[in-house]
DNA sequence: TCAATATATTAGAATAATTCTAAAAAGGCT
DNA sequence: AGCCTTTTTAGAATTATTCTAATATATTGA
C-alpha cells in the first residue's frame, strides 16, 4: 500500500511530538526534528545544525534555528549543556546523565548516569532548590603511542 | 617605623605573586591583584572587577581586565569556570572543589571538596585523559516562607 | 641615573555568537 | 475560501570578548 511514501511513520511521529508540546508542526521544525531525533542522542550546537540542514537542502535561516532549539528546550524536547563559553551546545538526550567534554575537538560525549554517581551531596543555600546537577569531565588528548 | 607607608606588608606579598609567575608587578596588575587575592576566595566576571576598579578610582581598561584575567589563569592564580554561555566567571581558590551556581542572581559559590564525592568514574575514551572535573549545582530561587 | 630594550596598557575597531525587528509566509479553524 | 494567529526570515542590533597599533611603563646594564 501507498509504497511511494516514505517515512510516514517516522514523519508522523516527529509531528505528534512537535504537537504533543504544542507547537505547530511545520516544515522547518519537522526538518530539525529530524536531524535531532531520528539518529541516537546527539549534540549540536546552533551552527552545525545549520550546516547540516544546508547539506541536505532544508533551507532553514539561523534565527530559525535558534528559536527551534530554544523552544525545543523550553518544551523539554532538548536539553542545553554550558561546557564552553562560545557556544551553546543542546542535547537530545533527556535521561539524568553526564558529559565527558574534549576540549581539543569541542565534541561532547554522554556519560551513561549508572557509571557515575554523586556522593555526599552538601546542604544547599537557604532558600534554594537543585534546578540540575551538571557533571563535566573535560579531556584533553594524548597521543595514542607513547613517544 | 615609617607608619605612615599603608600595607607594605600586603603589597610586597601582591609583587612578589606576580613575580614569581614571570609577570612585571604594573600599576594595574598589583591593583587587581589586590581585588582578587586580598579578601578570600572570590569569584568574578571581567565586567564585575572592572566595576570595582573604577569604584575604587583605580584606573584600567577593559583589555587590561581581560588580559590581566588571562595572564592569571595561565599562571594558576585563577581558574575559569564554565556555568554560563555569556559571561566567563574566574575563581581565584585554586583547592579542587565545585560550584553552587544560582541562576536567578548569577551568583557563583563554592563547594568544599571534601564535601562532595564522585564515585565510579567511568572509563575514559581512548586516547585522552582527564584536564579536570567540572560539578556545577544549579539552584533556583524560592521563596524564603511557603505560601 | 639614564638610555636602550622588552613588556604592558589602552582606545577604539573588529569579531562572533546570539537576539531582535518588523514584514512576509504558512498553519489552523470555521 | 477567508480570517486570525503563529512562524519564518533577512538583516540590523547587541554583547562579550579579542585584536591592533600607538603610547606608556618597567627592567637592565653601563
Amino acid at each position: 500500500m501507498t509504497p511511494s511514501v516514505p517515512n510516514r511513520e517516522t514523519t508522523d511521529y516527529l509531528e505528534s511530538r512537535i504537537r504533543a508540546v504544542g507547537l505547530r508542526p511545520t516544515r522547518q521544525r519537522l526538518a530539525l526534528a529530524g536531524l535531532l531525533f531520528q539518529a541516537g542522542h546527539r549534540h549540536v550546537t546552533a551552527e552545525k545544525l545549520h550546516g547540516e540542514a544546508m547539506k541536505r537542502g532544508i533551507r532553514v535561516s539561523l534565527a530559525t534555528i535558534y528559536n527551534t532549539l530554544h523552544q525545543f528546550t523550553a518544551a523539554g524536547l532538548l536539553r542545553e549543556v554550558v561546557v564552553d563559553t562560545d557556544r551553546s551546545y543542546f542535547d537530545t538526550n533527556m535521561e539524568r546523565h553526564h558529559h565527558f567534554f574534549h576540549e581539543d575537538t569541542g565534541l561532547l560525549e554522554d556519560i551513561p548516569s549508572s557509571e557515575l554517581e554523586l556522593k555526599n551531596l552538601p546542604p544547599l543555600p537557604e532558600g534554594s532548590e537543585i534546578s540540575s546537577i551538571d557533571v563535566v569531565i573535560r579531556l584533553s588528548g594524548t597521543r595514542k603511542l607513547p613517544l
